[in-house]
DNA sequence: ATGACTTACGTCTAACGTAACAATG
DNA sequence: CATTGTTACGTTAGACGTAAGTCAT
């Protein structure tokens, strides 16, 4: 049988043009490349070569011989390369999420009933979670409606509900509770990556100018020390500390309200049961 | 990097099921492929199996692995095969004709201008040898027409004349000339495997009973010794020795004569010339 | 004379098989 | 206890590099 060294001697001849060349390249002595080739015309039962006494070439065999060993090496890198990337796989769980709050609720929950696996996490747009979760990228994904299909299983499993974080000072500071569109048209601050809050903002408040920050810290940092509105919501409140110097005030529309599905493939049911039985 | 042996030892062991088994038709020791399989994982940098102290069994990973082996191992197999067909080819004058008595001649041309090659020759219905040209799988053909074509040269080189050959008690047989209808409606012998002759025949002697006969020596004495007409040509004449007990009568069809053309790629002219130069 | 390839030769690695071991059913 | 897989161990084949040989520019 040949061997997938003798090909990569081959093509490295063919790259460095001389076998002394090659063997240099390759870390070994010029005597091995000679019989390695020799070997390999043997194994192969052509000639690969034109030979004179210190001379040696490629023929028209040859070439296409190293073309040929050239996608042979390829599709041997594929397929380790494959191998590894399906072994990950095996032990990450991968949770996608159209929102954070679910995802970090989620997130605790497999941690908890699957520590042997590595958890992967991200916030997609939901067009990318459909499609990732059928291609099986995602075991899960979390998003923000219901659905019935034959393949997938879809359960509710938490509700969000947003509010305004007014400075004392605002003018609504005192109100039981304020529309989307009352508040429209100031400047507000917004933590990035969102998910789909992000683009139901836009849509609800299309006059606001939001100021977007990435760093968590400095974002509270601002809803501290600045006086710009921003949002809260009762997940949040629950797992971080209120800040102090803030009203919050329940939100009136529908859009502010959201409840989580978490979505599956029905032929993962069994690996995540231990998971959905604790939802 | 890894080696085809080990993959070979892969799926070996899975069509087998244990190694003890996969060891006895690979006609090695056990613990060879005890090692051959670690040795697969290191290199891969995957576990491709579930160990027990004396079970060892694939895992998700080691089935994908096995598929992909045995893709890669088919595909080392016809890297050889494609080569050696390569490499015969090299060596190989292949002509397609449309018929015998050109491919006879060009034969001899070819045998004695390129000794050192192989001959291959062939008699096939004129839209194979077309596409066997384009395909490379000849590089002459010989043609009973001209043609005009960017790719294709064609170049006249013989000339061959049917006469039919009729035993002496023959009612034509003191004619100076015959026509294919006159002789329409008779049994007559023919050879086998005589390219576009034959479709000729048939085309033009539509009520005529051809008594088919693939062996040359039996129609030979056949035609000397029974009472039925046959074909022959001012080829076939000046190479063969001549019946004694037959007369020999032109054919007035122009269907009769037909000009033979050698077709090749223009881009195989240069390989050519030295054949070209003497025909 | 320098650099190319092949062949010859001595060394030593690493692959092999046997044997011993451990576990299962 | 028969069978399976792994580990230990001694042997040897074969792959390596050095050196020598041959040829070409």
């Amino acid at each position: 049988m040949i061997e997938l060294e003798q090909l990569q001697h081959l093509i490295t001849f063919q790259e460095c043009e001389t076998l002394s060349k090659a063997a240099k390249q390759l870390h070994i002595s010029q005597p091995v490349l000679t019989r390695s080739m020799q070997k390999l015309e043997e194994e192969l039962e052509v000639s690969l070569f034109t030979r004179t006494k210190n001379k040696i070439s490629f023929n028209e065999t040859g070439l296409l011989a190293a073309s040929l060993a050239s996608r042979l090496l390829e599709d041997t890198k594929d397929m380790k390369k494959q191998l590894q990337d399906f072994e990950r796989k095996l032990h990450t769980f991968a949770i996608g999420s159209c929102a954070p709050a679910p995802l970090l609720y989620m997130g605790q929950k497999v941690s908890q009933y699957y520590p042997q696996k590595a958890l992967l996490t991200e916030i997609k747009d939901m067009s990318i979670l459909m499609k990732g979760l059928k291609e099986k990228d995602y075991i899960i994904i979390i998003m923000p409606y219901n659905i019935e299909d034959y393949d997938i299983e879809s359960i509710p499993f938490m509700e969000e509900q947003l509010f305004f974080s007014l400075p004392l000072s605002h003018r609504f500071a005192n109100r039981k509770s304020i529309s989307l569109k009352e508040m429209d048209g100031e400047r507000m601050l917004l933590m990035s990556n969102i998910g789909f809050w992000h683009e139901m903002h836009q849509r609800t408040m299309p006059h606001t100018k939001f100021i977007i920050q990435n760093d968590r810290s400095i974002f509270y940092d601002l809803v501290e020390l600045s006086s710009l509105p921003s949002f809260t919501s009762d997940y949040v409140m629950k797992t971080e500390t209120m800040p102090q110097n803030r009203h919050i005030i329940p939100i009136e529309d529908k859009e502010a309200k959201a409840t989580f599905y978490c979505w599956y493939l029905k032929e993962n049911e069994i690996k995540l049961k231990s998971l959905l039985y604790h939802l």
